[in-house]
DNA sequence: AGATCCCTTACAGAAACCTGTAAGGGATTA
DNA sequence: TAATCCCTTACAGGTTTCTGTAAGGGATCT
């Protein structure tokens, strides 16, 4: 079993039975946990200096913000800066989200080796992830791939940067002027019209008032 | 100290972490804990019923949906049949939401004694609110109280009825139709439109979609 | 009773939304 | 080179949004 881990969760509760989890079930013998992503990522840091690195690293996605300053402000930072230092270290991500998209980002782009959803069962797949993984495999909680099927048209960067003015008021005409100002291409308002009436097909919105709705309550903007 | 104590939470390591808390840190010595709300009712009801009933729960306010059937399907209504039940019943919540309004309504429609938010202190603060109610005092969560004078406009049950419409796509003029079709009142497009433009000022927004926008993300709708 | 306030409603007009048609241009393919 | 596809853009028109004015009615206060 992995002898040295750290954990990387900012709820205290959560972070304890975890801990407790992590040491009684799994014998892990040295189990650091850590609050905020850079404390984390400076103990990975000495860590692989003093030539013991850590073997394996448990975090969570989102952090809560308070008055200490941040460098990394999320899991994702964290993974990036981490993977990038230590391309053996395994990684599990333990988090809320549960779309799988945004997953399968996490999977391909950062290499994780595997992904817990938070739930009544998080401990129970937390303890299967932890083996899969010290055994070179990758683990998925098993209720991520029922609902895999159910919505997977991304949002490009086109498409997020109109939306984040929508969201903000602006009407669809001064999005197009603000981007014309910014010299951002394409910036018509006919092409942000057909833009967003994509959208309204492809998330069964019927105007940019529901569409704005359901991606803020999916969490997708 | 308390001696008998049901914690209600859904999530396997949160739950893990506060009993951990709580049998370590403050000695209860029957804690039972529950997955979910039915099982909990029962349980209090039960007890209740024996003459030995519970003295304290530590309840959740979002319990996620999963393969088994339910009839209490949240914190508050679990809290209000407890309350109502038994109303000598100290409650403390435990949860993520982080709006005073909405915490502000559990204290003065269901009476309930301590409220503390998920985080990083979250172990800390539940231990002082159990000792704060079992001397029949109340506990907040301090940071609570910071944001308590940022915006504290209600929407009332009429706002509910039209944003809920709007964010489903309709139309105001389909909004007043339905509203007028189903004899709820007031019905017409021009009381509508007042009333959302109210919220414009309310919320700072700039039309429909930003209004729903920045509801949705504050999670008030 | 009269004055006042607030809520509801009607109406009007300018701005914005939404959809469809069509033209131009770059990239790909035959 | 020609045909095709796709993206961008312009434009048109019907619908909806948003704001302002004004009228009517119920509740409250004097």
């Amino acid at each position: 079993m992995f002898k040295k881990v750290v954990l990387v969760e900012d709820f205290q509760g959560e972070n304890q039975g975890i801990t407790e989890t992590l040491t009684e079930k799994l014998a892990i013998e040295e189990l650091q946990t850590e609050f905020y992503c850079d404390n984390a990522f400076n103990r990975l840091k000495v860590a692989l200096k003093n030539n013991d690195p850590y073997q394996l690293m448990v975090t969570d996605l989102f952090f809560e913000k308070d008055h200490v300053n941040r460098k990394l402000t999320s899991g994702q930072e964290l993974i990036k800066v981490a993977r990038a230092q230590q391309p053996e270290l395994k990684i599990i991500v333990h988090s809320m989200e549960n779309n799988p998209i945004q997953v399968n980002a996490l999977f391909k782009e950062h290499k994780i080796n595997g992904y817990v959803c938070k739930g009544r069962r998080g401990m129970v797949e937390l303890v299967n992830a932890v083996n899969e993984v010290f055994h070179n495999r990758t683990f998925v909680s098993p209720q991520l791939n029922l609902t895999a099927a159910n919505n997977s048209f991304e949002l490009d960067a086109f498409d997020r940067a109109i939306l984040k003015e929508l969201a903000n008021g602006l009407t669809k005409k001064e999005v197009s002027d603000k981007f014309k100002k910014e010299n951002r291409t394409p910036n018509s308002e006919s092409t942000i019209d057909k833009r967003i009436s994509k959208l309204y097909d492809e998330y069964e919105a019927k105007n940019t008032t529901s569409l704005l709705f359901k991606l803020a309550k999916e969490g997708k903007i």
